[in-house]
DNA sequence: GCTTGACTCTGTAGTCACTACAGGGTGTCA
DNA sequence: TGACACCCTGTAGTGACTACAGAGTCAAGC
């Protein structure tokens, strides 16, 4: 299989996989004489290993770490599984920061008295003010981001 | 005031200042004799709106919008109004999104039975089925992201 | 006058997870 | 032989910063 098969089949895009292979997520391929990439089976389950992870919003690096455990599969599985509880603790802290600033902007829009001019806006003029405790406050080592996706 | 003034009290970084004055955000101030800029305390008031606006998540460009807006108080406040009704959904999808993946990660985490090895661990073997329907779909526009800050 | 130290300046590069070329090589068909 | 799809490497761009390097400025103390 070459690359833009794998990618069709997995709908990972070319350069996606290139940039796995380069962060060592998926093992570099056998070469065939014009120096094509040709994959195997077992490099199209791994794919879907990554991208079932992406999925859940990990970090190529919690993936690394649990592509590990999958290497190992003597070991006991108890760093896999911290490491899923981990990432569930990530997504619940954004989660409950987002809530926050959910309920922060609707409290924004309400204040919006509808037809007048933005000077006189309510919206406007709260936001003018300093922020106050809504701040990411504590969200250290959360790296579950923001509402506004990169692509 | 100088920057370093300015960033102590504001709780910003002197290099994200300028940053800001880069991306068109703060307006250059003027320089002292020694190249030193100097602020009033209009920038500080300004700074205190954008900083407001990023506790909220929305990105820069979100933000030069709504500064536009105040920069014409004359003008009707609908688009200002109109942007964090769409800024609020943005982070009601995100939000959406992040509780799609809580549940399917807390249905993960009950796959394991808890003192086996890696290769028996239902949470590897699930993650390396295919990804299903979790996928981030239908975000499009939507800016929040994951759960994982870059700082 | 000189040194020390805190501050400031510009410019460049790093972060993360990709994405998008540019400029070339390979493989297959007519 | 040419057209075309595909592949290769390498580099640069994204957003919102952050972290330097190397140089200049300024006030205080000696
Ligand atoms: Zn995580
Ligand atoms: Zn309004
Ligand atoms: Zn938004
Ligand atoms: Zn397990």
């Amino acid at each position: 299989m070459k690359i833009g098969e794998l990618a069709r089949r997995s709908g990972v895009k070319v350069e996606t996989l290139r940039y796995y292979e380069r962060e060592g997520l998926l093992p570099e391929p056998e070469r065939s004489d014009g120096n094509y990439r040709v994959y195997r089976d077992a490099h199209a389950e791994r794919l879907d290993f990554i991208r079932h992870c992406r999925a859940l919003d990990m970090t190529l690096d919690e993936i690394r770490a649990l592509l590990v455990c999958q290497d190992h599969p003597e070991h006991p599985c108890e760093d896999a599984d911290a490491l899923i509880e981990a990432h569930l603790g990530h997504v619940e802290q954004r989660i409950a920061q987002l809530s926050r600033l959910k309920a922060e902007l609707e409290g924004l829009r309400q204040r919006c008295a509808g037809h007048g001019t933005a000077g006189e806006c309510g919206i406007l003029n709260e936001l003018a003010q300093p922020v106050g405790d809504v701040s990411r406050g504590g969200d250290a080592g959360v790296h579950v981001g923001g509402a506004h996706p990169r692509r």
